[in-house]
DNA sequence: GCCCAGGGAATCG
DNA sequence: CGATTCCATGGG
């Protein structure tokens, strides 16, 4: 399928590039191939139209992925008065948290764990050939009824090391619905947290990170390295008010300017 | 050889 | 409770 979305102080590159999902490539020629979940599309971006080809899916797909419906400008705008998150959302006003599938976003996460992102991407790209379903532009991330036939040998083959056991512990409890990735939309982040914490290698970070990413949840803050550096850099007395109205938000810009020593 | 990466569990005081 | 240590792997 081929279509348009026009968009509005929109960056598809700060978008895919501020460290929120994994599963992209560039191309050729600004084109990036984008996957999310068991769909996907080649996608370019040229001043405000957002151009997708071969796409799996109708545009609609997209248009909530890329959280486009959400007003930004009026959350960007919530950080007047705290001089750096103006700064950044000056400088990235064209990020948008994506509304990314849950399940995608646990396992993800779990391999983020004391990793970078290049091996990051790198895994999850195997994780998708080794046990995903072929399509016509890639492979589907596999779901939890197909990561059920493998186990800790067959992950350990791909590097993951020792968070392969947190996998098989992740995929049991989702498999089975003690933890039930479809009753956790619409709760709080403590109570969100308190589930996703049943799973054996899901601690405060990765529990948050997946709040935020695959529930989008914007009062979900994950504390990285990077932000714990920010956060001592710049709020040791504390978050602002303006941190406190969007901290989904205000972390991802913290996160993206500490890492392009922006900030 | 060292240190670090979108951390968490286990252990110890 | 907080602090320390170990965990696999690859890049710098």
């Amino acid at each position: 399928m081929k279509f348009e979305i026009l968009v509005k102080n929109f960056s598809l590159r700060d978008t895919l590039f501020c460290g929120q999902c994994f599963r992209f490539k560039a191309v050729e020629d600004g084109w990036f191939i984008l996957f999310a979940g068991n769909n996907s599309c080649y996608v370019k971006q040229v001043e405000d139209s957002l151009i997708f080809e071969r796409s799996t899916v109708g545009k609609n797909f997209w248009n909530n992925y890329f959280n486009f419906t959400t007003n930004y400008d009026e959350i960007f705008s919530f950080f007047d008065g705290d001089l750096i998150l103006e700064k950044l959302a000056k400088a990235y006003r064209g990020i948008r948290i994506l509304k990314q599938d849950p399940f995608e976003t646990l396992i993800s996460f779990i391999i983020s764990i004391n990793n970078n992102i290049p091996r990051i991407k790198n895994i999850i790209e195997l994780l998708c050939k080794q046990f995903g379903e072929k399509n016509k532009n890639g492979y589907s991330f596999p779901t939890a009824e197909r990561l059920k036939r493998y186990d800790l040998i067959d992950f350990n083959l791909l590097k993951i090391g020792f968070r392969s056991k947190y996998i098989v512990d992740a995929v049991d409890r989702v498999y089975s619905k003690e933890v039930d990735l479809k009753n956790l939309y619409n709760l709080s982040v403590e109570k969100a947290k308190e589930e996703l914490m049943k799973i054996y290698g899901v601690g405060e970070k990765v529990a948050t990170c997946v709040i935020l990413f695959g529930y989008n949840n914007m009062n979900a803050c994950p504390v990285d390295i990077w932000i714990k550096r920010a956060l001592e850099k710049y709020y040791s007395n504390g978050a602002t008010k303006q941190f406190l109205r969007c901290p989904g938000v205000a972390q991802q810009l913290l996160y993206y300017g500490m890492k392009n020593k922006y900030i």
